[in-house]
DNA sequence: GTGAAAGCGCTAACAG
DNA sequence: CTGTTAGCGCTTTCAC
């Protein structure tokens, strides 16, 4: 069996509680009773058990990260790693650790949404619906959205303008002369789809440019996917001369089956990304798109829920961070 | 406060074993009584506490991953993260959660390393030291090391052939008739950097050409290194024909480099790239590279620790999994 | 099928 | 600065 706090105790002649403070309040206790604690428990091997304390604390210094998205695996997302990272990070920072986990570890047998792990807060992102929210806080536990706004009381989203995205990538086209502006949308959730959609419309016909169906095509977001469509569109007639793609996994592809089909970038055709993903600086020529501040969504995520844990009252309120158009070199 | 088991027990009549059991073995109980149960439970939203369950079982189902790497972020590796999301889906599919955490929570007041969070066995990625290992294994802690192969007695370590990956790609070269061949190494671990290094040596001297120092370049991992560093052997008067860069990242600098000096690939210039990351397929023309099984990196670290957790003993071991040359459009 | 009792290993008051 | 006391919320024998 492994050594106990109450091993090391008597064998160092001190109380457990003394011992207790050496590991986790060392500035408690006499240098000379430290070192021989620790000389104690290092001849046992002891290490605080991190459960018990746990239990005792009442808290684990563990926080949760949660995605609800078809366009798995998470990791790998090129949207989802850079702000998993940045929480990763801020968490670090702030003493937590991160936890990841999948829906399956949040269901109860008798089908109630819980924390079935050791954690302090739950950081939900993608399209979670109201019920687990509901389902969590009843059970105190802090949550807070990630890349989605639930119009809920006392709940912090934070979110980016993805209307505006699009738009400034549209309006970008435009003002490059552009009147034929393809679009390949990928299929993300609805409020984000529907929110990059519009603001291609929008913007066309702000300009008095007409909406031409044949020009828009709905893709999952992969690279075979976008190559495919846009293919398609290359081969029209009447080709689309710019293309606003909704993410930048789409956009390569559509680059790439421009560059197959012998066109040049930007010469013979634009285009626009969405998201400002590493891939967005691999390709050649790089890609113009548009930025969204993940560094800062996943930090101000954690650092809100954080601060709820560590007693701040929840607050309503829906976080919009910045989104910026970065030209490159394919328009 | 939230409610405990006692709360549910007292509510619906029956003893806290038997809510106990509702939850955690839901078979043992009558139907009836477990529906009953449930409600009470519904009611005062209950929820089974982690924490206390782990202190008595003695578990936790958690394992964590832990990475030393200068080549940090984490999450945003391109050799790292289809090797976490692979892990990540097999301890889900054990029922395990993932811990993603840093060395900062592998150290106690008194220096001596240890698992400062909730987990019941650890997967060491990169280049972790024997003292570490010694010092979690005292504790009994379960190991595995995963990307790096350390000579201690009952440790698994999952690693690649670091040599004949390297190997496999210069031969490549060689084969297609190419004999000024630079090396763009990234400065990898030690015993990375030093396989992938003996094998472009090797190879070439087992062909009779002549390894030249002034087309080998040593580089940080980066996209705007390896442009600088390509750029400089491109310049050359008697430059090469081909290069194998020691990641795709490099190689994918390379091939920035090299279409900006206007040079075709692969006519004018071929480039071998290694790990076979996501990128690899991104730029265009797609890459040429070694691919290295991330998945079964992932998956088989995971399944040996789980199985040690589990009970079984462990086992020295080193566990090279598969190199294969994926040849695309740079050869 | 259900219940009573006995802790798991630790920390947080509160004294001294 | 150090020790005493009293649990944290749950599962697990072992009875019934």
């Amino acid at each position: 069996m492994a050594a106990t706090i109450l091993d090391v105790a008597k064998l160092c002649g001190y109380s457990k509680t003394t011992v207790s403070r050496a590991f986790a309040s060392p500035e408690l206790v006499t240098e000379k009773t430290r070192e021989k604690i620790y000389r104690a428990a290092k001849a046992l091997n002891y290490t605080p058990d991190a459960i018990a304390r746990a239990m005792v604390r009442g808290r684990t210094d563990n926080i949760g990260f949660i995605i609800y998205e078809k366009q798995y695996p998470v990791v790998l997302n090129p949207f989802y790693s850079p702000i998993f990272e940045s929480v990763l990070q801020t968490c670090s920072q702030k003493g937590y650790s991160l936890f990841i986990s999948s829906d399956r570890e949040l269901r109860l047998p008798n089908g109630q949404a819980c924390v079935k792990k050791q954690m302090d807060g739950v950081i939900l992102a993608g399209h979670s619906d109201e019920q687990i929210v509901t389902d969590l806080r009843r059970q105190n536990m802090p949550v807070v959205l990630l890349n989605n706004a639930l119009d809920m009381e006392d709940l912090l989203c934070v979110t980016t303008d993805q209307y505006g995205g699009a738009a400034l990538a549209v309006e970008h086209l435009v003002e490059r002369g552009h009147r034929r502006i393809g679009l390949l949308a990928g299929n993300f959730s609805p409020h984000v789809y529907l929110s990059r959609y519009s603001g291609y419309c929008d913007v066309l016909q702000k300009h008095g440019l007409k909406i031409d169906g044949r020009l828009i095509r709905s893709i999952e977001p992969t690279v075979e996917q976008a190559i495919a469509g846009a293919a398609e569109l290359l081969s029209m007639e009447d080709r689309p001369t710019a293309l606003f793609c909704t993410n930048d996994t789409i956009a390569i592809g559509a680059m790439k089956a421009a560059i197959r089909a012998g066109l040049r970038i930007p010469a013979d055709l634009a285009i626009v990304g969405y998201d400002d993903s590493e891939n967005s600086r691999m390709i050649e020529p790089e890609l113009t798109t548009v930025r969204v501040d993940k560094t800062a969504m996943g930090a101000i995520a954690a650092e809100h829920l954080i601060a709820q844990i560590e007693g701040e009252p929840p607050r309503k309120e829906v976080i919009q961070t910045a989104v910026e158009l970065v030209v490159r070199e394919t328009t």
